[in-house]
DNA sequence: GTCTATAAAGCGATAGAC
DNA sequence: GTCTATCGCTTTATAGAC
């Protein structure tokens, strides 16, 4: 850990940590500069837009990771299946088996969503997207794609609230298990009833 | 609307819309005055413990709702599939399509777990357990019956967050519509791969 | 039971020395 | 780039009049 942070970026998963630990209200400056390790003086240097400025930055630095490491990949990768099981992977491994929250989820949820609106929408509009064209390209008619799209996504963040309530890592690692085999192929069968 | 609150149950049908749309945090006692129409006199007399009382009252009028008008049911009622179907109608008309946030999930997401995370926990196991019990009275195995109420639980948390993030109340409706088709009767055929 | 006034603390943000 | 001191404001909570 350097004494000195030299860059912004430095910052950035300290500050992640403490908005997903304390929501945005309850994010206070007292306690970034403790989770950080630094003054008011430096915050401000590196954020002149102060709180909103920071936790904007920590959105398009977890918004730059997911496109890089799941959308780009489901967009574009020509192995469909693969890149939906590197998926499950990174979610089980980012949000720690649902100990960890989805700051753009909770933000969603939350206080302020008018501030942040457009990010989160962008988010889960790229997440959805993404995962219905890799599953389209994997053999689902796109009907049947946009679904269980929907379904995956609407089932990870659920997850992480049913987890955290119950504090049981099990059951997040049980629901992304199970949502693994209904996305894993179309030749097992059609999905479910009417995916009007 | 009274302008004089007799009791403090008065205020919190307010109260509780303050909580949802501002979060624990967020929701400051001269926010909360506007809500209610009271002042911060009132509002100590009827809440000595401040702010933390008016949201463990707030808890406790929601938990009662649920337990009386969808866990009790659940449990007792001999007609699960009748319970099971009013859940959801009850889902779709308590949170408003998904633009009505879940108290309850937004404070296990949130800022404050170890301040309500005994009423949070025990809401969300008495709501899977109900559950369970009117999926194995309609037919369905002991483990299967588990799977699907984690799994319309985790969908209904879900689709909230995904409902509101997009602005999509078409979204919420078409989850539970595909909810109510999976946990509808077991004779439908087996609900999917390997429910261990 | 409701009000106003007020206390004490914490907040986000700024200024200026170094 | 980091610090301390400080500003102005809001916060929760209390006190006392009515």
């Amino acid at each position: 850990m350097p004494r000195t942070v030299a860059e912004r970026t430095d910052a950035l998963p300290a500050l992640a940590e403490v908005f997903r630990e304390h929501g945005y209200e309850g994010a206070s400056l007292s306690i970034i500069g403790k989770a950080t390790g630094l003054g008011k003086g430096s915050l401000y240097h590196f954020f002149p837009g102060g709180k909103e400025e920071m936790a904007r930055a920590v959105l398009a630095e977890i918004d730059g990771w997911f496109e890089s490491h799941v959308f780009a990949p489901l967009r574009e990768d020509a192995r469909p299946r693969e890149t939906v099981a590197a998926m499950f992977d990174a979610v089980e491994t980012y949000f720690r088996s649902g100990d960890r929250v989805c700051l753009v989820g909770a933000l969603a949820l939350g206080e302020v969503r008018e501030r942040f609106g457009e990010s989160v929408k962008s988010y889960f509009e790229r997440w959805l997207d993404a995962l219905s064209v890799a599953l389209v390209r994997a053999g689902w008619s796109g009907t049947d794609a946009r679904a269980l799209a929907e379904e995956a996504v609407v089932g990870i963040q659920g997850a992480i609230v049913l987890t955290r309530a119950l504090d049981r890592p099990d059951l997040f690692q049980h629901i992304i298990a199970r949502l693994r085999e209904r996305l894993d192929a179309p030749s097992n069968g059609e999905p479910f009833g009417n995916a009007s």
